[in-house]
DNA sequence: CAGGATTGCGCAAGCGTTTTAGTAACCGGC
DNA sequence: GCCGGTTACTAAAACGCTTGCGCAATCCTG
């Protein structure tokens, strides 16, 4: 910077003014100081204007799975909005208890960020209470973030009521449902909530809930291969299923078909997520717009840095009934209704 | 750090050496000031401590896709080494032409980062020396950098290569491809090896490449179903096609499927990459390790930031043949050979 | 046209580390 | 008991910015 002071002139105060577009400087010198660090390459250092002014100018993401469908395509619209916004994107994957106890205890976050995003990831009471105290905004995408942290998401209640509503309609009364195992608490608000979701709808339409109807198995295809199994062994095996996510439908359906168990004549199922593996499958299954979280998650972060306090922080998400070809009315008939 | 230093009744000198594990602090002292720092919660500021060694701490990525498997997976791949080492990950998602001139236009990463990967992006030579100015170590992972850059990958014709042998062997003649419109140049390098391994082992097959048997659509499934399309209205169509991707298989199949073309009894379908839904659609693929090429490329960044000349720059990985359900011989004999 | 605002810029004090040079204390060896 | 050599530490100079304060010069306003 004292380079191009120089060169102009000038202190380099005044390069430092002129470079953000802070008042105080004539038109001509900063179109002449800006042509100056053009010209001299240079561009100002973060370290020491964050040391200054206290400020990273990048934010942080935390993810607990960077491959899977929903993680990747919500981090892509977080990177949108800030980095659109001038912010650089630290990227914090933790997957597995010891990473994310690590995570947690050290707090690698500290002083390199000015804001953090969290994605789908349950957080323990104290896990939330380490973000509070660290002095930065915390905002939560898709998850359930403990003490009132500002977040967006769906209701993953009412999504799940939406499949069990549509299977009843077609006239299915034993429906079955797919949870995933999560030893490590990753989702485990989602998939509650989901199942909450899943009985109060069956309760609603009268529907009894088989207590061996609701298996869990890992995340996956083939977790859900093996939970379809299970439920294909029980005595009165169930006419239609409602998995947790697509990942875990599209296992299922991959036992059904090797089973020759005809989809959807003889089982329907219901993903939910309506990723593209959903589309691929024809499978019907409950949509959530996944990127507008994303955005919507980036812009709370935006607006909790900038201070700009604007209305809700809780924001709420909706869901949709995507109706494809692995539902129809118990037995086939092929014209349901 | 001045309080820790104030609290143990030593210099902030001694406090910082202490910290970093530095000779010429007694082991008593270390310990005290350890815990002191413990006990007041402190951490030294990035900014402060790379104002003066000239380093951040972080590495940038750059990555021209999120959400699609490969470059997930590679992310993910480079990050646990990366992070391991004790580094931050700052992600530049370039997608669009646009974002990706602004990224070499304005360069980003300059004194951001210490080192850069770029996944799977093939750079122009103008690109390369962009990077190559700015004086910071770069290596690519499944791209081929101009230049002599560092990097990792594999061998992209010789995949394709094995693709036409295991379908030639199976006594296929007429063999189709289905290439991916680049518009943006992204992967227009891995795309071309391809073509060309697929043409130079046509060749030593003795067979002819018709024209018209080598289709390019978009990057996806429905790209992959159009191209498919297209080689079905051939006069005479291919008994065989290799798709350049998975992704773009997948199309492929659903075009088969809904035309009512039996695979691979009528149509053998090869892909590439053997991601996730190679194995649910149960296709036949070209295999490649891409975890370790991220693994690789996260090395390769790493000896070269801390200036470890370790041995080869330049990594070639090994790709193999999976197959699996969707190519038989033509016609379908059920056993083949 | 005098007076107070306003504008445009330089000066210099930090921001929180690392690191070099320097110093005091101790240690063994003759 | 003096002397080179370690060892353990302090003092202070950077590192490259931002920003409050001060000071001319220029601008309005009555």
């Amino acid at each position: 910077m004292a380079d191009v002071a120089h060169a102009v002139g000038v202190s380099s105060g005044t390069v430092s003014r002129a470079l953000r577009g802070l008042p105080g400087v004539s038109d001509a010198l900063r179109r002449r100081i800006l042509r100056a660090a053009e010209n001299l390459d240079y561009v100002v250092s973060p370290a020491a204007s964050g040391l200054v002014t206290g400020r990273t100018g990048s934010v942080a993401v935390l993810v607990p799975f960077i491959a899977r469908w929903f993680h990747a395509q919500v981090l892509a619209a977080v990177h949108e909005v800030l980095r659109g916004a001038g912010f650089e994107i630290v990227l914090y994957h933790v997957e597995g208890t010891a990473e994310r106890r690590e995570f947690f205890e050290t707090l690698p976050v500290r002083r390199r960020a000015d804001g953090l995003v969290v994605i789908a990831l349950s957080l323990t009471e104290r896990e939330a209470r380490r973000l509070d105290g660290l002095g930065m905004p915390v905002v939560g995408a898709g998850t359930c973030l403990p003490g009132g942290l500002p977040e967006v998401g769906i209701d993953d209640s009412e999504g799940a009521a939406k499949a069990v509503h549509h299977l009843a309609n077609l006239g299915h009364e034993r429906i079955g449902m797919i949870r995933t195992t999560d030893d490590e608490g990753v989702h485990q608000g989602v998939s509650r909530r989901r199942l909450a979701g899943f009985r109060s709808a069956m309760g609603e339409r009268g529907l009894e809930v088989a207590p061996a109807a609701v298996v869990s198995a890992p995340w996956g295809a083939d977790g859900g291969a093996r939970a379809m199994g299970e439920l294909l062994s029980l005595r009165e095996p169930p006419t239609a299923v409602f998995a947790e996510a697509d990942d875990v439908a599209v296992g299922a359906l991959r036992t059904l078909r090797r089973s020759g168990v005809d989809v959807p004549a003889d089982m329907s199922v219901v993903g939910f997520d309506d990723s593209p593996v959903a589309e691929l499958l024809d499978l019907t299954t409950v949509g959530q717009s996944v990127r507008e979280q994303g955005l919507v998650a980036g812009r709370l972060l935006l607006d909790a840095v900038q201070q700009v306090g604007t209305g809700d922080s809780r924001v709420r998400l909706g869901t949709r009934l995507v109706t494809r070809g692995t539902t129809s009315r118990p037995g086939g008939a092929s014209h349901p209704r």
